[in-house]
DNA sequence: TCTGGTTGATGT
DNA sequence: CATCAACCAGAA
C-alpha cells in the first residue's frame, strides 16, 4: 500500500492549500470533503480534505494528518466544486473560502450508533457457535454481542470504538451518526379554565381574560404578557386563583415566543401567479438548469409563487434553498415555508448561536431537512439532489459578502443551481440592472406579475421641491413645510404616518465656520457623525468616539456648528412641532436587538404610536393597515456621491418605501423631499414605473461603461505607512499597463473613497472590461506579482463585482 | 491569521 | 544590561 497525501484547505488567509502524509490508521479511509485536523505550524487546525494522492510532493518537511472529524463528509462533491469556483472567481484564499462554507467550528456531540449487518449476524452466529475462539475472536464476539443487544436495550455502555470502526470496514457493522437528541427549548402557554366563574376585579384581568378567550384562544406566556398588556404578575396571580391553566410546548427551533401568534394567510392565486407557476413547472419538470426573474411590484404576492415553486419540487422529489437578504426576514419567510411544509424546513442564519447553527447545518446534510431558508450563506447549505434555489429581493446589497471570500450570494446560487441542474428564481420588485438585463437577453426566463393582491392600487406619490421650500421660508427646516403639514393631517385623522431620513445620529458632522474644517475620525478620515443623546462625536466606520469640542482642531477658532440634520434631530423637530402625538424612533441607535426592533414595530401596528421616524428599517418592515402617508427625508441623499448606483439605489428605496403606503383599505399618500425633483431616478420611482427607469439607467452604464454592461473590479492597496501603499500601488500600476491593450480599463491608483480606514492608508484601483475573461486575467496576475515582489498578500484586497466602489 | 524570533528603543 | 513592543517570516 502505498503512502497516501492529502491536500487540506485550511482557514489562512494564504491561496495555497497544505499537502499533509495519511497516517496507516486511516487507510481506508476516503478523506475528500471531510474535516481533518492537522498540526498547522504550533497548534492544531481544522480544515478540509479537497483531494488525495500517492505521489509525494515537493515539499521537505510533511506532517501527518492527525483526526478526522466527520464520518460523513461534511461536504458533498458539489458543493467542493463550488468552493473553488468562489476561490477562482472572486480570488480568495482557498481555505477562507472552504471555511465559509463548513459549519461553524464547536464539536457537536456525535454518538455513533452501530448495527449489525447481514454478514455481521452470519459471523455472529459462527463466533458463537465455534468450540474455540482466539483473543482476537472473543473481543469480536463480545462486542458483536453488544450491538446486538443495544437495539433492544437502549441503555448502552460504552464501546470499544476502535475495535468497531474495524468491524464496520470488515463490513461486519453498519454505522451511522446521530446527534444527540435536541434539548427542545419549551415555553408556556396559558389559557382560559373553561367555566371559570367571573369574579374578575381589575382591568388588566379583564384584558387577560378577554385575550385568551375572545381574540385569541390560548398564547405563549411572553406573548399573552404583551397582547394585554399586563405584567407576569398579573398572570400568576390568576394562575393561583385557579383561573387560568399553564401546560408546556416544545418550541419550534429557530422560532421565537412572540412569532407563535402567526397565521398562514389563504393561498389564492390570481391569474399571473398561476402562468408564472405554469412556467416554472416546465423547468423543473425538464429537469436541467433554468434561471428566471420573477418582477413583481410590491405587494403582488411573489412570496405565493414561491411557495408554489417550493411545493413543486418537493413533489419531484427534491429540495430547496430560499435566501432573504437580511436576518428578520428568515424568521417571517421560515414560518410561512413551515406552515406549509411543516418538518423538514431548516432555518440557517449567522444570528443564531453556534450550537444551533451547528445542528441545524447537519440536520440538512444527513438530509432530514428539504428546504432550508437563510440569508447569503446559506446558499452553502449541504442540501443534495437540490432541484430549486430562490433569491428574494435579488437586488439588495446584502447579498455581497463584505470580507473574504467576497461572493455574492445571488451570483453562487446562479452558479450552484447550473452545477448541480437546478432552477433559480430571482425575484424582485425593482431587479437589480444585472438582472433585469440578463433577462432581456435571455439568459433569464422573465416572468411577471403585474397586479396588486387585492388590486389595491399603489400610493399617489408626491414629489417635494425643497428649493422652493427654502424660498419661501428662507430657513431650512428638518422637514418640508407640506411634510409637516401632511404628517399635522395624519394626526388629526387619527391614521399613521411613517418618515423615513436614511441618515443615523442628529448631525452628520461638526464643521468650523472660521477655516471651513470638518471634525474627522483620527482613524478613517471620515467626517464624524453627532449623537446629541450620547453627548459625542461618532465614527461609523470604526467606532471611534470625542466629545464635541468647542474650539476647532485645527486653527482653534471657537465656532463651530452642526451641519446636516439626521433621524435623531428630525425625531427631536417632530417632537417639537408635535407635543401631543406619540413618535417613536427606529434606527441602530435606538434598538439593539431584535426584540427591540420587534417591540418598535409592534407599538406601532397595534396603533400605540402616530409617527414613525427611522431610517432604512423602516421601509423593511410588514403591512402596517392604518399607514396613510409615508414621508421621505432628504430622498437624494445618496445622489450627491459619487457611485454608479446612486440613481438604482435612489429608486429601489423609494419604490419600497412607498409600498409601505396604503397597505390597508384607506388610500395612502407618500412624500418625497428632494433637490433634485426632476431627477429620473425620483421621477420614475415617482410613477413607480420600473421599465422607464431600467431603459434610462441602462443607457447611462452602457456609455459610461459600467455593469451590466462592463465586467468590474476593484483592487484597494493598503497599509498603515503611506509609504508603502503608495510604493505597492505604483508597483501594481505598473503591472496593470500591459492590460490596457487586451482591453481593460485601469482606473488608479487614486486615494480610495475612504483614504484612511481604521489606521490603515487605501490606494484603489478600478478595473474595467467588457470581458471578463480578460479582466479575470488581469487579477489572477496581479497576486503572483504581488507574491514575487514581496507585496504582502494581506495588504491587497480584490474585490470582484463590488457593490459599491469603497 | 497566528506565532515565535529578531531588533531596536527605552530605562536603570 | 534587561524589558518590551513593533516588525517580519513562515506555516505542509
Amino acid at each position: 500500500m502505498p503512502l497516501r497525501y492529502c491536500e487540506v484547505a485550511l482557514p489562512v488567509p494564504l491561496r495555497s492549500t497544505f499537502t499533509y502524509a495519511v497516517p496507516a490508521s486511516l487507510d481506508c479511509e476516503p478523506l475528500v470533503g471531510r474535516r481533518v485536523v492537522v498540526p498547522f505550524g504550533r497548534r492544531a487546525m481544522v480544515g478540509v480534505g479537497l483531494s488525495e494522492s500517492d505521489s509525494p510532493p515537493d515539499i521537505p518537511r510533511i506532517k501527518e494528518i492527525a483526526e478526522v472529524m466527520d464520518s460523513l463528509p461534511a461536504l458533498p462533491p458539489k458543493l467542493i466544486e463550488l468552493g473553488h469556483w468562489i476561490s477562482r472567481y472572486y480570488l480568495a484564499p482557498i481555505g477562507e473560502t472552504f471555511r465559509a462554507m463548513l459549519p461553524p467550528e464547536i464539536e457537536l456531540r456525535h454518538d455513533r450508533e452501530y448495527s449489525l449487518t447481514d454478514t455481521g449476524r452470519a459471523y455472529l452466529r459462527d463466533l458463537a457457535a465455534a468450540a474455540e475462539l482466539t483473543d482476537q475472536e472473543q473481543s469480536e464476539l463480545a462486542l458483536l454481542q453488544q450491538v446486538d443487544g443495544a437495539s433492544s436495550r437502549p441503555r448502552k455502555k460504552r464501546m470499544n470504538e476502535a475495535a468497531a470502526e474495524k468491524l464496520v470496514r470488515l463490513g461486519y457493522l453498519a454505522a451511522r451518526d446521530v446527534l444527540r437528541p435536541r434539548k427542545t427549548r419549551m415555553q408556556q402557554i396559558v389559557a382560559w379554565r373553561p367555566g371559570t366563574v367571573d369574579l374578575l376585579a381589575g382591568e388588566a384581568e379583564k384584558r387577560v381574560r378577554e385575550v385568551l378567550t375572545d381574540t385569541r384562544g390560548p398564547l405563549p406566556l411572553e406573548l399573552l404578557v404583551e397582547k394585554a398588556s399586563v405584567t407576569h404578575r398579573v398572570i400568576k396571580r390568576l394562575e393561583s386563583a385557579g383561573m387560568l391553566v399553564t401546560w408546556e410546548e416544545p418550541l419550534t427551533p429557530g422560532e421565537d415566543p412572540w412569532d407563535t401568534d402567526f397565521v398562514p394567510p389563504a393561498n389564492v392565486l390570481n391569474a399571473e401567479q398561476k402562468v408564472a407557476l405554469a412556467e416554472i413547472w416546465r423547468w423543473l419538470l425538464a429537469g436541467e438548469f433554468a434561471a428566471g426573474l420573477i418582477h413583481g411590484v410590491t405587494g403582488s404576492g411573489k412570496t405565493e409563487v414561491y411557495l408554489g415553486a417550493i411545493e413543486a419540487v418537493l413533489s419531484r422529489g427534491k429540495t430547496a434553498i430560499v435566501l432573504v437578504p437580511e436576518i428578520a426576514l428568515t424568521l417571517w419567510v421560515g414560518r410561512l415555508v413551515r406552515a406549509r411544509f411543516g418538518e423538514g424546513v431548516a432555518v440557517l442564519h449567522s444570528g443564531l448561536p453556534d450550537i444551533e447553527r451547528a445542528r441545524e447545518w447537519w440536520r440538512v446534510r444527513r438530509g432530514e431537512a428539504r428546504v432550508v431558508v437563510g440569508t447569503r450563506s446559506a446558499v452553502f447549505v449541504p442540501l443534495e439532489n437540490l432541484g430549486l434555489i430562490i433569491v428574494d429581493e435579488e437586488q439588495e446589497s446584502s447579498y455581497k459578502q463584505e470580507e473574504t471570500p467576497r461572493y455574492n450570494g445571488r451570483d453562487t446560487a446562479v452558479y450552484r443551481a447550473r452545477l448541480e441542474g437546478a432552477a433559480v428564481l430571482l425575484g424582485s420588485a425593482t431587479p437589480s440592472l444585472e438582472t433585469y438585463h440578463n433577462a432581456r437577453a435571455g439568459k433569464y426566463h422573465l416572468l411577471k406579475l403585474t397586479a396588486r393582491v387585492g388590486n389595491r392600487p399603489l400610493a399617489a406619490v408626491r414629489i417635494v421641491d425643497l428649493r422652493e421650500d427654502f424660498r419661501r421660508q428662507h430657513r431650512a427646516a428638518p422637514v418640508s413645510e407640506a411634510l409637516r403639514a401632511a404628517i399635522a393631517l395624519r394626526l388629526e385623522e387619527r391614521t399613521q404616518a411613517m418618515v423615513l431620513i436614511n441618515r443615523r445620529g442628529y448631525s452628520w458632522s461638526l464643521l468650523c465656520r472660521s477655516c471651513g474644517a470638518m471634525v474627522q475620525c483620527q482613524n478613517c478620515s471620515i467626517a464624524l457623525t453627532y449623537h446629541k443623546s450620547r453627548q459625542r462625536l461618532e465614527c461609523h466606520y470604526c467606532g471611534y468616539f470625542l466629545r464635541p469640542p468647542k474650539q476647532c482642531p485645527k486653527c482653534h477658532a471657537e465656532y463651530m456648528y452642526f451641519v446636516g440634520d439626521g433621524a435623531e434631530r428630525v425625531d427631536e423637530y417632530l417632537r417639537e412641532q408635535f407635543p401631543a402625538a406619540r413618535i417613536a424612533r427606529l434606527d441602530r441607535d435606538t434598538v439593539r436587538t431584535k426584540r427591540e426592533y420587534q417591540q418598535v414595530l409592534g407599538a406601532f401596528a397595534k396603533g400605540e404610536v402616530d409617527v414613525l421616524v427611522g431610517t432604512q428599517m423602516v421601509a423593511k418592515g410588514h403591512d402596517f393597515e392604518r399607514v396613510t402617508l409615508v414621508g421621505v427625508v432628504a430622498a437624494d441623499l445618496a445622489l450627491g456621491r459619487p457611485d454608479f448606483r446612486a440613481a438604482e439605489r435612489t429608486f429601489q428605496l423609494l419604490t419600497q418605501v412607498a409600498g409601505r403606503a396604503g397597505r390597508g383599505v384607506l388610500a395612502g399618500e407618500v412624500l418625497v423631499e428632494t433637490y433634485y425633483p426632476e431627477h429620473y431616478a425620483i421621477q420614475y420611482a415617482a410613477q413607480q414605473d420600473y421599465i422607464s427607469f431600467y431603459d434610462k439607467e441602462a443607457h447611462f452604464r452602457r456609455v459610461l461603461h459600467y455593469p451590466p454592461f462592463t465586467a468590474l473590479a476593484t483592487v484597494l492597496v493598503r497599509d498603515r505607512k503611506v509609504e508603502n501603499a503608495i510604493r505597492w500601488s505604483r508597483a501594481l500600476a505598473g503591472y496593470f499597463a500591459p492590460f490596457e491593450k487586451q482591453g481593460v480599463k485601469i482606473l488608479g491608483p487614486a486615494a480610495a473613497p475612504l483614504a484612511r480606514l481604521r489606521r490603515d492608508y487605501r490606494f484603489q484601483f478600478v478595473l474595467k472590461s467588457p470581458l471578463r475573461s480578460a479582466l479575470g486575467k488581469a487579477l489572477a496576475g496581479a497576486l503572483d506579482f504581488c507574491a514575487a515582489k514581496e507585496i504582502p498578500e494581506t495588504a491587497v484586497i480584490v474585490d470582484v463585482d463590488p457593490t459599491n466602489l469603497s
